[in-house]
DNA sequence: CCAAGGATTGGC
DNA sequence: CCAATCCTTGGA
């Protein structure tokens, strides 16, 4: 079962937290590339300063504004691709960023961080960006599994969004996933956890 | 036009 | 720790 329109056009803090566990699938020329979404990040309304729609609709982040259930797909440092989710109501820019993912079928190379993600399920801005997700191309799939331990902290690298907006908790993960990105990758998976010390 | 910096990654 | 690599943005 596909997650629909009406599944994204909520806040990006709480489409974030229940993309936890979802498959992300990409038709991909008779190839189905399909992972399980297991870390993601909320950029939610104008406000946002970590938000790429922070400066208003500008060329790039105009997409933004547009509504929900639509890919926005950049380049970020000249070669990493990175996938999100266009949340919330239109004039409201809100957005979700697929960090890492669980590779299920189809994916040749990793899908820890954001851009290996985007490499690993053949995503790329110049196919992607602006495609709806209610199409047959590229889709979310509903898992009923339950999704396990879910844990909330700050977002990686935006420093530069100053402490106020740097501090928000709008990164989430699974915690028993051990395809988390960043520096604590590991640190909330119970086998890890526990032959620390 | 130019300069600065980036929602990253992998190598040292 | 650090550089690759080029896109986006804002300012002159």
């Amino acid at each position: 079962m596909k997650l629909g329109r009406d599944f994204f056009a909520r806040p990006a803090p709480l489409v974030a937290r229940e993309l936890l566990g979802q498959r992300l699938v990409h038709l991909d020329g008779g190839v189905r590339r399909a992972a399980r979404i297991v870390e993601t990040e909320a950029y939610h309304g104008p406000l946002d300063r970590a938000s790429h729609a922070f400066r208003g609709p500008t060329p790039r982040a105009g997409i933004m504004f547009g509504g929900a259930a639509v890919a926005y797909v950049y380049v970020i440092y000249g070669n990493h691709g990175c996938m999100n989710v266009i949340t919330g109501r239109p004039g409201e820019p809100s957005a979700v960023l697929l960090r890492s993912a669980e590779p299920l079928t189809g994916c040749h190379h990793s899908t820890r961080g954001p851009g290996n993600l985007c490499r690993a399920l053949g995503l790329g801005r110049d196919r992607h960006n602006g495609l709806d997700l209610g199409g047959a191309t590229l889709f979310f799939e509903r898992d009923d599994a339950p999704a396990g331990r879910i844990v909330a902290t700050p977002r990686v690298n935006v420093a530069s969004a100053g402490p106020r907006w740097a501090a928000r908790r709008w990164r989430f993960l699974l915690a028993s996933s051990d395809w988390i990105s960043g520096p604590d990758r590991g640190r909330y998976s119970s086998q890890l956890s526990s032959s620390r010390r």
